[in-house]
DNA sequence: GTCTATACGAGGATAGAC
DNA sequence: GTCTATCCTCGTATAGAC
């Protein structure tokens, strides 16, 4: 596994990691330029040089975050093993979040929508359509190998897929033990897509 | 319908009211006194009498909101209908939070647990236990009644359905027509409890 | 109970030196 | 690129008059 050691990431990239695990952790409204400047070491001041405004710094997040997730889902479809095996992978990226009391970042600016600027709703916006979109190639690929069938359609399946793992997040993080409540809400709709015994 | 036309509010309630719209709508960081100030049509200061600290506040919030919830819930159960249709019901009180762009007050408040204080994340715990139990009862008398069956147990399924329900209602804030994508979302799940044909 | 006035800090943002 | 210094607004909260 290749990783960074060693390698200095440049500033906007710490600010956008910082800034990443902030919003995912407390929202939008509740995370500050004061925050970040903190956490990377520079002034409040110098983080306006990479971002000018906290509204484009969090649309180049979200931008970010869209790509990163269709890369993972490349990677996951890429792999070559079978459709379901793949989707307990795309829980599994809902899943990894939980370790930081984190939840997906679109998830939790899906609950700030409200305040917003209009740029970022569109991001998010995107974001979900990808996802769908990915999702619902893959549970027709499941119905194609006569893994599982999808009720009304694969298109509805995919959204209902989406709100569950993003509700189990939720809830997840107001309990005590996360985990363990995520996967106790994931195992009995996820169990209904495996072949009957 | 009995309502409370003509009568007077008593301005602790008034609070409470817009505060409510104000957290389901935008979180418990963006919202201000200021706004509850503009709504109630009482300066910021006034608001300190009835609620000295915001943090008091929004525990008071929870705590009955709480209520309203088993009330609603109790008059569901009351209503002697089929548990299947009890079951709608409960869906519908999810549903109808949309109309104005509102989440469950603690979807939002599990959103922003991270910046919560405690009280109020016990308050919101809380909550979710309840609706849990009461969730999970009706599920057992439709299983006794052979309407369904839970797997691997009602206590399960009671949290699948208050992920997916959550869920639903995040996705649907973020869509452009909220109600058809929430409607999306709950069918293939509920149709799924339903007997086969 | 509600008001005015005010304290005090935090928030996002800019100007200009280095 | 990063700093210091500063601006202006908004946030929660308190004191004291009415």
């Amino acid at each position: 596994m290749v990783d960074n050691q060693g390698m200095e990431k440049n500033t906007a990239t710490q600010i956008l990691d910082v800034a990443q695990n902030m919003v995912r952790n407390r929202g939008y409204s509740a995370f500050s330029y004061a925050d970040i400047s903190e956490q990377v070491g520079i002034r409040k001041a110098s983080i306006h040089y990479h971002f000018p405004s906290k509204e484009n710094l969090v649309t180049m997040l979200v931008k970010r975050y869209r790509q990163g997730m269709m890369r993972e889902c490349d990677r996951i479809a890429k792999s070559g093993t079978d459709p379901d095996e793949q989707l307990m992978q795309f829980a599994q990226l809902y899943r990894n979040g939980l370790q930081q009391d984190q939840i997906c970042l679109c998830a939790m600016l899906a609950a700030d929508f409200a305040v917003l600027p209009y740029p970022i709703q569109t991001e998010i916006r995107a974001f979900f359509a990808e996802t769908e979109a990915w999702l619902t190639a893959l549970l027709q690929q499941g119905c194609d190998a006569q893994l599982w069938t999808c009720q009304p359609s694969v298109a509805q399946e995919a959204k209902s897929l989406m709100a569950l793992l993003q509700g189990a997040q939720l809830l997840a993080r107001s309990a005590e033990d996360g985990y363990e409540v995520f996967d106790q809400i994931i195992s009995p709709v996820l169990a209904v897509k495996l072949p009957e015994p």
